[in-house]
DNA sequence: CGTGAGTTTTACCAGTTGGTCAAATCAATG
DNA sequence: CATTGATTTGACCAACTGGTAAAACTCACG
């Protein structure tokens, strides 16, 4: 189905810098908001180079998403049955946030296409991002009704772990004006911890 | 300074249409992603009938982001420093939790704008909004020190409010396609009372 | 009902953008 | 070192975009 023949090291280094350039120009200025040749300058390549290895725009856009997805969504998919509750949702909790410092343009990047209507990637959340959400909300159910973590809506506990980690990559430039010299992944870790700890601990 | 003669009907009409129009598909497509004929044909005008109210594309947006932040900040604005410390803060969450389900596009505009880096908006937020958050963070702060709530970092605490709420409307694609059928909205004011109410009731 | 300000339209322009194409260059293999 | 496939470039295009100019139309007011 797909093409055979193996990918030359030239082919191998230039996707590669396509692909990173592409992350940092979309990221912040969105599918629209970029030209291709601002990609292909970032990529250090002419702008008929660039379309030799992707065949439009959209491919590219596409091809970065698909790939970042799955490293996204990963923390989600490790949160263990079998471990404690509470530290799992905490360990989810801290990665997430690594995340946001570790990677914000891939976390912007996402953020531009959901606050835009998800236009181009509507189908993805309905089938595998819904899918795996069913799954850990029940998860999240059971540690409820079994009384290892307080009661509250299981999705709207994910949507607030993914809003309060995310945003610290997504609204950066607001979060680090408004901090001045204080680096705000400091106290974040610290204050998100005794968020959902004081949250989610059992009370009796 | 400003021109002085007052607008005639037809220019208050329009000049409304317009910035209603383009509220609309700016906050769907950011700055860039957005058409002057995109606006025009949404406000039923035509291009150049839209540029004789608007000298520029940039002119819209401007006006459009001064008047919205005013009404976007007042919420905070009023957070009272002689009511009980608890129930500001949660009344706070609540007025911020309603304007993301009654104004989710001035939201989404804002998202748009500072994901993308605030390129138009840095000066605004280094002014007005960082000495607003100075002086609220400072009230926090006594209402800390007075044992009235636990203490957290006041920042943080803004931030994960303004996070938790907006997520709502900046991410309401993504919300209502993993909640299906359930309304976001029922389940969110309670979910986020609880929150803060587990994490800022003083312990003994 | 005429007149002038206010409003709208038609035609247009210059710059940008995504993408194509054929020619030129490069690299590896025999 | 010759050849062939991979890579790169320069020239180009059609569609789109923000904005302009001037003519045409509308409307309130005397």
């Amino acid at each position: 189905m797909t093409k055979a023949p193996s990918p030359t090291r030239i082919q191998k280094k230039n996707r590669a810098a396509i692909l990173e350039a592409a992350l940092e120009v979309f990221s912040t200025h969105g599918f629209r908001g970029t030209t291709v040749d601002q990609i292909a300058t970032e990529a250090g390549l002419s702008k008929p180079n660039l379309l030799y290895y992707f065949p439009s725009k959209e491919a590219i856009f596409n091809e970065l998403m698909s790939g970042l997805l799955d490293t996204w969504l990963d923390p989600l998919r490790s949160l263990d049955p079998d471990g404690d509750p509470l530290q799992e949702i905490l360990s989810y909790v801290e990665r997430k946030l690594q995340m946001s410092r570790d990677f914000p343009r891939e976390s912007r990047l996402y953020a531009n296409e959901i606050v835009q209507g998800a236009p181009r990637m509507l189908d993805t959340i309905s089938n595998d991002l819904k899918s795996l959400v069913e799954e850990k909300s029940a998860l999240l159910d059971s540690w409820m009704a079994a009384g290892k973590i307080n009661r509250t809506h299981p999705k709207h506990l994910l949507f607030s772990i993914w809003s309060l980690t995310q945003h610290y990559a997504d609204f950066d430039v607001q979060v680090r004006t408004l901090m001045g010299d204080e680096d705000p992944f400091d106290a974040a870790p610290d204050y998100l911890e005794t968020l959902y700890r004081r949250m989610l601990t059992p009370r009796n």
